[in-house]
DNA sequence: ACCGCCCTCCACCTTTCGGCTGATGGGGGC
DNA sequence: GCCCCCATCAGCCGAAAGGTGGAGGGCGGT
């Protein structure tokens, strides 16, 4: 019997989710949580299960399941699988790198999700075949990663600020903005900062 | 007994709203459809609900849920539930717009849900607590609202186009793609295209 | 008929941006 | 030790963008 921590701050999820489950023999929910703050008190207070379903975004907080997700590996915790709408390659990576077990999207059939709950369960890697394939795009196409700082720069220039304002904000000259877009401009292959974040974007960073 | 079609490309989301429902006594999921499509067949059809539940977006299709409204409304079908994840102003106001009798987010707890479908299934406004919020909020600042022309501009500025370039799109001249966007930086409160496109994502336009 | 809003366009001027060609120092790999 | 990448900075130039101050036509409301 695989025993599931399902974490979703959505209801409808949660209540879908547990419905799909409960059609299979072996496998039953043994906890929901709203929150990821509640998860990880259950799982602190001794909770135990064979796999954690973890959505990657509560509420405003961006980043609450990756954050989550680095918590029950860092304590030994039953391997993650997460389970979300969002599909763009800095939300996958960052998961992944994080250390989740597998990640899954919410459109993905019921006989998948029971597929990769299965797979979670045993320790074996689950990726759902768009997150597969978003992954194999970017192995083919390497060259597009970006810098820290330049991550930095392009985040700020997302955000509407000129290169002084920019330069100002991450204690720089404004020399070295100009260099790191420029590096950027060449990375992404455009020739302005709107094309830039327009290209970001298209490609899951930022 | 209140007869529900519910349409959404998210198996587990449709799993999920069918337990809460048939939780209810006095309602019944009667169709499930995975696309905006087989749901205006079904109708065509002469497939009869007293509610339906929709998604907004499905898949790569940004308005699926939008256009599929329009369409139900303007045949006189019935009223039209919107069950999303998307909060922003656009979606909300464009949703509206198109007829929808109400709209509600997935993280709302089942029993707003449940009481949201009998609402909407008396013909009833059935809007949630955020999403009414975001409508006040509206009502209260109506200046951040641009102009079509505005908005064609900014969404090509948002595709990284220079001044010229959009000119050339829209078949205009230079100086009229200044001016719209000297309004649109005025409307927001800011001064360059970038801050204008950070604005505008942040209030939900684009 | 008038007013207001939207869309279109023009000219002049200042600021900013992007392209180019550099330079320096630190860190990591071979 | 050497080389490459990253991060930092400099100056110069042409192009683009933003600010100002207009103008005219269309359309809807009062």
């Amino acid at each position: 019997m695989i025993d599931i921590v399902l974490t979703d701050d959505h209801p409808v999820v949660r209540a879908g989710v547990r419905a799909v489950v409960e059609t299979e023999p072996d496998m039953r929910v043994v906890r929901e949580c709203a929150t990821t703050a509640e998860l990880l008190r259950w799982v602190a207070g001794g909770g135990r299960a064979d796999v954690v379903l973890l959505d990657l975004r509560f509420g405003e907080a961006q980043r609450g399941g990756v954050d989550a997700t680095r918590d029950l590996v860092a304590a030994g915790g039953p391997p993650v699988l997460i389970l979300t709408t969002y599909d763009t390659d800095g939300d996958i990576l960052a998961a992944v790198e994080a250390g989740a077990t597998g990640y899954l999207l919410k459109d993905a059939p019921t006989d998948e999700l029971t597929a990769a709950i299965r797979a979670a369960a045993a320790g074996e890697p689950a990726l759902g075949p768009t997150v597969q394939r978003r992954l194999l795009t970017r192995l083919r196409r390497p060259d597009t990663s970006l810098t820290r700082r330049e991550i930095d720069v392009l985040r700020l220039v997302g955000e509407g600020g000129s290169n002084d304002a920019i330069a100002a904000r991450l204690s720089l000259s404004r020399a070295t903005v100009k260099s790191h877009l420029a590096h950027i401009y060449n990375k992404l292959g455009v020739q302005s900062r709107t094309a830039a974040l327009s290209a970001a974007r298209q490609r899951g960073i930022l």
